[in-house]
RNA sequence: CGCGGGGUAGAGCAGCUGGUAGCUCGUCGGGCUCAUAACCCGGAGGUCGUUGGUUCAAAUCCUUCCCCCGCAA
């Protein structure tokens, strides 16, 4: 079966590594453009670019989708299918429809939960007990299309969205290769969405930053989980603004208002939340410095518990 | 040349309008205490990231390179 792969991040190419390793039959990949990244603005080659060059296959990375380039390039390819990870575009019906199998897509979470960008974050932030990957059919609305397969796993308690997103990689990888081998001996299921129970996430961004601790410490650690690696919450402390890593539960009370300074020392910093809890921050990160543990961060930065 | 912050004892910081380095913690030794992440006394530990320069004199001013970090993408 001759596959054509797109896909841009780490994410994607953890699947096509998967494919190659498994000695899938990839003809040709599909990533993103270059563009200048990082401090400097050097040029960076997307991971999946890397390992399709490494791998010595054909890689492409058209502008624009709907220009006809894109079309003539795939008839030229010639698939069976088309497996899409992470690839970062919306494909045209005529393009999805080209492949005899048509496409597939591996997505981060438990379909219909969580269509969209953000799917793994987003299962973290909202203190989800589990989440999982799917394999589907891609169709003209974004992660609306027939199911194939699913696999679920459990979010650790202070699992970051980061680990989440790495192990969840790998769920994707071995998934998409159970989804290619049941489509080519035909064993492969179709199970359409419940569309009702559709939920839709948007992308992360720094708004989604600032804690807010008028809510339970519970919540504050799924959000600090959740906005790592990017974009990091952040914690106002005396003037300055803080990006906060990792944080413990305690079992203190207290009558101080959520977000004041209840307590500092080589545990951590301890700040009042809702319902007279509080959280220990132990990791943060101070404007320009790197982060460190909050007793570091303390014996330079002398912090006094507000009356 | 996208913008910006920073590299000073094991750790975190101060010093940076030039004159042989200081704070907190840790560490070592001693003391005190029923006891303590307690307290007291004393000690060790730094080529001030690297190169070159200015100067009577540089951690402090200028320069080369390396590394770290934030923003922006």
């Amino acid at each position: 079966m001759r596959i054509v792969f797109m896909g841009t991040p780490d994410f994607a190419a953890a699947s096509l590594k998967k494919l190659l390793t498994e000695g899938f039959d990839v003809v040709g990949v599909f990533t993103q453009p270059d563009k200048p990244k990082g401090r400097g603005m050097e040029m960076a080659f997307s991971p999946v670019k890397d390992l399709a060059l490494q791998a010595g296959l054909p890689v492409f990375q058209p502008e624009k989708m709907r220009d006809g380039t894109a079309l003539a390039i795939l008839r030229e390819l010639k698939p069976d299918i088309l497996v899409v990870v992470a690839y970062g575009r919306i494909l045209p019906d005529e393009i999805l429809a080209l492949p005899a199998y048509g496409a597939i897509n591996v997505h981060g979470s438990l379909l219909p939960k969580y269509r969209g960008a953000a799917p793994i974050q987003w299962a973290v932030l909202n203190g989800d007990e589990f989440t999982g990957v799917s394999t589907m059919y891609l169709a003209h609305d974004m992660d609306a299309g027939d199911i194939i397969y699913t696999a679920e796993t459990p979010i650790g308690e202070f699992e970051t969205s980061g680990e989440l997103f790495d192990r969840l990689m790998e769920m994707g990888a071995e998934l998409l290769v159970k989804t290619l081998r049941a489509i080519e001996d035909g064993s492969a299921p179709r199970t359409p969405q419940d569309h009702a129970k559709a939920s839709y996430v948007k992308m992360l961004d720094k708004s989604l930053c600032p804690i807010d601790w008028n809510q339970s410490p519970r919540a504050v650690v799924k959000q600090i989980c959740g906005l790592q690696p990017w974009p990091v919450a952040t914690m106002e402390l005396q003037g300055a603004v803080y990006k906060v890593f990792s944080a413990a539960y305690t079992d203190t009370k207290t009558g101080k208002t959520p977000g004041s300074l209840v307590s500092a020392g080589p545990a951590g910093i301890e700040i009042a939340c809702a319902g007279g809890e509080t959280l220990r921050i132990t990791e943060l990160q101070a404007p320009g410095k790197k982060r460190m543990p909050a007793a570091d961060f303390l014996r330079g930065h002398p912090l006094k518990a507000e009356p």
